[in-house]
DNA sequence: CGTTTGGTTGAAATGTGTCAAACTTTGTGG
DNA sequence: CCACAAAGTTTGACACATTTCAACCAAACG
């Protein structure tokens, strides 16, 4: 609905994010900026996309939470990433022509849509673009193979564990984080479907973690009093997020 | 060991791979020909590459069965992909300097190594093979959310049916499949490691689907004497693997 | 052949799921 | 600003899928 709208380059998610792998040309950067993107806010709990999509346009999340999920046959769900801002959730679109998962907001967000015509105008014309994109597709492939991992090999206590050390890193990395809390407003029954457990169990054990001292939940903060602790508890390793650069040792 | 050799272009795996999803130029072809690869023989059982290693070349399975897992910090395996002919399990670290995974031969292999200047220097000269081999990755990307499904939201029954499916579709693609079989030389345990699940219980659960007629394992033949049955069971749906040439029902 | 590796079996332990109800918080319209 | 509805969280009891442990068996191998 809304129309094209300028961002100042500093607050431009996707130029925040690239500029975090390698620095930009001001050209590159130019081009960033130029990118004719179409700036929609969608609701919470609304599919932006779905599987069996075809879509002729990616987006990036320019501002609040979404979810990739996908659901089995008998309507169980299964969410395979969360996706915050700075990221591209459906990028791969550009190659794959029907989607094989479904993206939805968990919270209000502003989303910018891309026509695959413009980003593939700018891939050609600026190869080291084109690079980081691919780049960040193998981080996001990274990513789901730790999940996998996590919900395979995991107990549930440790699992959600390693769910929150990764978003509190992912999110500081985009400059969401505050001290050593994050707005992080998903309900239980949404960690349950990322864990790949019931949301009753996640109940359980998110108290059994609050009484261990490792999470500080209240309403939509996520709150780490001791980040060694809660490390430990998901053996966490932030390796497979590929970042470069590491913040310093708390 | 073994010094670079000549492939016969129908029988090269990554030109027959290409060629499946898109028809290659001539020059394409030769160029893929021409890549300097170092062709390797390795032994069952080896690990080629581990998590943590800065490769300065990637490789492409030209025969035989890797995997690609991780390990938590406990020392309990999971394995996120089962690598055939055709592959490049580790050209992510053409992007990614450190590996976050470790890839394993489950059979003696074959593979050919090709230098990342070598694989870089395609890229930039045939874009198309660039996009090609970015697509193979977004591919792979939608294979491991496949797997956080299948372990996270499937019970031990479901879940190996799927990954039979999986693996024979996976296998048909590169012409390995003989009627309704394939050669699948994986023991019990890798199962397990690759379900999530204890190697007893894949035991277990391996019974119950031969008793239901789903599969049939005679030493290293893994055969379906009725794939509608099996796709049923594992909630199977090929979309995900990103086929083009479907192949026509059975 | 003995040794190794992988497969099979049973019994007991346990993590997690299910169901159903109660409780709390949030949001909304009167 | 209250009242009510809706959404999300918490609790308990019980069921069950899966794990663990330990032993045994069968096939492959040098």
């Amino acid at each position: 609905m809304a129309a094209p709208q300028t961002i100042h380059p500093d607050h431009h998610p996707l130029i925040r994010k690239l500029e975090s792998i390698f620095r930009l040309t001001d050209e590159e950067r130019q081009a960033l900026l130029n990118l004719p993107m179409q700036v929609n806010v969608i609701k919470e709990d609304q599919d932006i996309v779905r599987e069996g999509d075809r879509p002729s346009r990616s987006f990036a999340i320019l501002n609040g939470l979404t979810c990739t999920y996908k659901m089995t046959g008998d309507g169980r769900r299964q969410i395979v990433k969360f996706c915050i801002p700075g990221d591209i959730p459906d990028i791969q679109s550009l190659h794959l022509k029907v989607l094989d998962i479904s993206i939805a907001t968990l919270t209000q967000c502003s989303v910018g849509f891309i026509t695959h015509e413009a980003l593939w105008d700018l891939c050609m014309r600026y190869p080291r673009l084109a690079a980081a994109f691919w780049r960040e597709t193998l981080v996001e492939g990274a990513i789901f193979r730790e999940w996998v991992l996590n919900v395979g090999r995991r107990e549930a206590y440790n699992r959600m564990a390693h769910l929150m050390c990764e978003m509190l890193v992912r999110m500081r990395a985009v400059a969401l984080v505050e001290g050593h809390a994050c707005n992080l407003p998903i309900t239980q029954i949404e960690i349950a479907d990322a864990l790949g457990i019931s949301p009753v169990h996640v109940n359980r054990v998110l108290q059994q973690m609050r009484g261990d001292g490792l999470i500080e939940l209240k309403g939509d903060w996520l709150n780490i009093p001791d980040w060694e602790k809660l490390k430990e508890a998901g053996d966490f390793d932030p390796l497979y997020l590929h970042l470069v650069q590491e913040w310093p040792a708390a």
